[in-house]
DNA sequence: TCTGATAAGTAGATTCGCTACATGTTGCCT
DNA sequence: AGGCAACATGTAGCGAATCTACTTATCAGA
């Protein structure tokens, strides 16, 4: 899959891996390999910095924790994430529709 | 819908709409909008480097000519830009999967 | 002891769709 | 006659987001 075809898809992908529960960074990553089906690896460099812009932007909130010698960040769907995230989702149809329309992906 | 939500979708749905016939850049356009039900309206900035970038990349060819006193270019298909096409709407049929194993977009 | 998994981050490059601008023709309406 | 919308093509430069490559640190197991 190449790498802008993701280019503002990404920012709903993640919210939506975060809410059903509060996660950290790395566990978003495995959480979004996971419900990708292995396809979605996305490289630290292209989460951490997103994570930080979806805080800065509101969307999540963060807080810090140590489990096992280790320091997590953890993040949670904020009011106005729980709304972007609907509205991701809703422009996702539409995108959709918008690319099956002019694609036709049915015909040869 | 956001501007770069369009990222890498948008030149199999150039080579899409050229598949059937040859078409010139402002038709092209026009096909787009139809096809979308008038929702990629794209701006020419968008459109004719694009038309450029994929002809250097030798899926398009284009030809001039004069209609009504007006200066055409016309792109049409190369076998390249077929191949290009088919894997590019299998792509898409990954991708498509990918988004929406990760938004559940039926879950409210 | 050394490697791989866990965990988080930054710096800099690249790419591409966008806005804004530039140019010219045709045809319709007033 | 004058003006404007539609037709038609193009460029320059901006901005945003994802990527590669790198850095730091802990823990478990071979």
């Amino acid at each position: 899959m190449k790498a802008d075809a993701l280019r503002g898809h990404l920012d709903p992908m993640i919210l939506a891996v975060v809410e059903q529960e509060p996660l950290h960074g790395y566990a978003i990553m495995e959480a979004l390999l996971e419900r990708s089906g292995g396809e979605l690896d996305l490289p630290t460099g292209t989460l951490y910095p997103a994570l930080r812009r979806l805080e800065r932007a509101g969307y999540l909130a963060s807080e810090w924790s140590t489990v096992g010698g280790r320091k997590r960040r953890t993040y949670q769907l904020t009011a106005a994430g729980t709304k972007m995230l609907a509205s991701g989702k809703q422009e996702w149809l539409t995108f959709r529709a918008v690319v099956e329309g002019v694609l036709r992906p049915g015909q040869a």
